[in-house]
DNA sequence: TCATAATTTATAATCATTTTAATTTGACAC
DNA sequence: GTGTCAAATTAAAATGATTATAAATTATGA
């Protein structure tokens, strides 16, 4: 899937709400999934935003986070430093990826796979909770972390 | 485990990094024990505390709770809303348990029970990373929300 | 073209949290 | 007991992230 297809399809997505791509959305878009590792702050994507479109305002790129949180195409994820973080949500998938946060490094790596369908289940069982969204995040030392001590 | 001997026994923990438990302290720490079931903000806490020590100030709240978090007396978890909740950790348990958000009403559920060992070993192999702790919420509809529809 | 609604900008406001500086408390040495 | 020092607390101000507001701009559709 190229960067154009995305941009594209998110724009599908943003019209069946009947929301337009402005050309400042869009230059958030484009700056989100060039780091789409990465875990930016609100204000990380400001500053890189503003090298693409340097009129753009804080508050536009903080509503075009908030929309396309609500649309579901980018998650907003929280690791107890005071910011959040904004990530793209891979196509097409159900859930919002997990993490690994390393205490000493700060690094965070992403895991894709969906390690908790069996949970899942159990609290829908159990707890009849029915799930539409999880977050997990690991705190502890990375590999790279370990073999330095 | 009576309230008072929960309260000694969070007295050595402290004690033992050297730390004292001050009336604040422990005016803060009993009302956290009287509230396990909520999740209360600093917010919360604050206004609590003032009735039982009208003379306290917002910053030894958060202080105080900063502190317990350091001990691992009680987690800082968030949920999204723009605040930090604290809640008391279970006498000797390793990890911070789990909670269920309903998006309906907003409710919040706690599990207890360890459902991530499985996960955990996954992790510890496939990617090498030492888990310390870990944070998992589901966010859905909770049993009551459903039967209301 | 004109009118209306959506969007953006810049600025100010808000809210949670942290820092600061001054004061208080408590433990210990004398 | 008195004096001294470090730890803890208080109140107030500062900070930093986020949100709301009002005015200006842009797009849309009759």
């Amino acid at each position: 899937m190229t960067v154009e297809n995305r941009i594209e399809s998110i724009k599908k997505e943003l019209q069946k709400q009947s929301y337009k791509l402005t050309p400042q959305r869009e230059a958030t878009v484009r700056v989100l999934l060039e780091h789409e590792e990465d875990h930016l702050s609100a204000e990380d994507v400001y500053l890189l935003v503003k090298d693409k479109a340097p009129e753009i305002g804080l508050a536009t790129v903080y509503r075009t986070l908030e929309l396309l949180v609500e649309l579901k195409v980018v998650d907003k994820i929280n690791f107890g430093d005071g910011v959040s973080r904004f990530d793209l949500r891979k196509e097409g998938a159900e859930h919002s990826h997990h993490h690994l946060v390393c205490v000493e490094c700060g690094s965070v790596t992403e895991i894709v796979e969906d390690l908790l369908e069996d949970v899942e289940k159990i609290v829908e069982h159990r707890w009849k909770f029915k799930v539409q969204d999880h977050r997990l995040t690991f705190h502890g030392i990375c590999e790279q972390c370990q073999s330095n001590d």
